[in-house]
DNA sequence: TTATATACAAACATGAATGTATGTAAATAG
DNA sequence: CTATTTACATACATTCATGTTTGTATATAA
């Protein structure tokens, strides 16, 4: 009825991305139809397909939309040694400081959420898969130079290579994560999420 | 048209069921219709619906057929101090077996590959997401038993409890078993995954 | 040997979901 | 001030999946 300005499609574009993210988390990706989208937006499928191309562009939508922030502060937290001097402290508030947007920011847990345990990856989302490998070396590269940069100022335990302790770490981390998301209720692994990552850390220190 | 005798349905049934793993693996959950299912196995959705409540149900058998054989060989190599005296070398040949295992039948690596990329734990699959959880905390009792037999050995490096030594291995492995399956060219975790473990427990070694 | 239950196939009815095409009023460009 | 986009809503066509019902030949039990 009412042409939109710029700035008032914009709010609809998002709030049909917010809606998306919200029944994706609610019903899964593949039970989530574009009419129940749009109605939850308070608009029609034709503002939907106006906006994106189809389902899967939302669901890539979603994904950047925490994703590439989540990458540009990894540096900040892991790698920047301004803010902590010891580099296993800066690996451990990296990985704290995920977990404490996962329990503070609803999209971004409901992001994860979805990408775990609600959608499939076939057909036009199994690329993703690659994706999130390539982010995954990525990032086991990085813990890995902190994981250097402990080793030359002898705070580490063990005589292992840096890589082989980044590795670990991403593996314990991601295996975290996972149960995190699993742990509706939280009774099992929300609550104690924060004491694993001491522990883990812990375990590699002198 | 031809009535089978109870053998002869019993057959009928298992190839439902690997028809459907196979599709479910290849395709996801929800894209597979019972129809391809049925037509996948040289049947009619008639026998399908005979044999099956639905999808669900077929989904929930596929899962039993590989983790309860699964469950049952847990204690074998875990817990059995016969086969091998090192406590630490039997929770490796446990996590070792299970690559093993995931490399080797194909039932279970397909299962695997659907339970962990291709299905949507929501509605009906939602409380298989608790089951999951209560497995986890029986298996990390069963690797803290054992790390607790290898801590009266002596034998571990660190000082911490064998209950954090039990979920930092079992996060370990839920992480690595993840990527596993999301690395289907198996170029960056598949062909590494001993490897990574061995270096997990060599972690924990004195 | 006959009645009944079994193991399906085939047909039916229904309900979504998707993509596209068309309509339209108002914003914006020139 | 007018032409053209823009930002949607509405309607249409098609496909597909599900669940149920009915039909039927034969194993099996009595």
């Amino acid at each position: 009825m009412v042409r939109k300005t710029k700035e008032d499609a914009e709010i609809t574009r998002q709030r049909i991305i917010k809606a998306a993210r919200e029944l994706f988390s609610q019903n899964g990706v593949s039970k989530t139809s574009l009419e129940k989208i749009a109605k939850h937006a308070g608009v029609t499928r034709g503002a939907v397909y106006w906006h994106f191309e189809n389902k899967t562009a939302l669901f890539h939508i979603m994904r950047e939309q925490v994703f590439l922030p989540f990458i540009d502060r990894i540096d900040d937290t892991l790698l920047a040694s301004t803010s902590e001097k010891n580099p296993l402290k800066r690996i451990e508030n990296f990985l704290l400081a995920t977990i404490h947007t996962l329990n503070e920011d609803q999209a971004t847990r409901q992001t994860y959420e979805v990408l775990m345990i609600k959608c499939e990856y076939v057909d036009e989302l199994a690329d993703v898969l690659q994706q999130i490998l390539i982010n995954c070396s990525d990032i086991v590269e990085k813990i890995e130079q902190v994981y250097q940069d402990a080793h030359r100022q002898h705070l580490i335990n063990s005589n292992h290579s840096p890589a082989d302790l980044a590795m670990d770490t991403h593996l314990f981390f991601g295996g975290l994560l996972h149960m995190w998301v699993k742990d509706i209720e939280g009774k099992r692994f929300r609550n104690q999420a924060e004491a694993l990552v001491k522990t883990h850390i812990n375990l590699r220190q002198r």
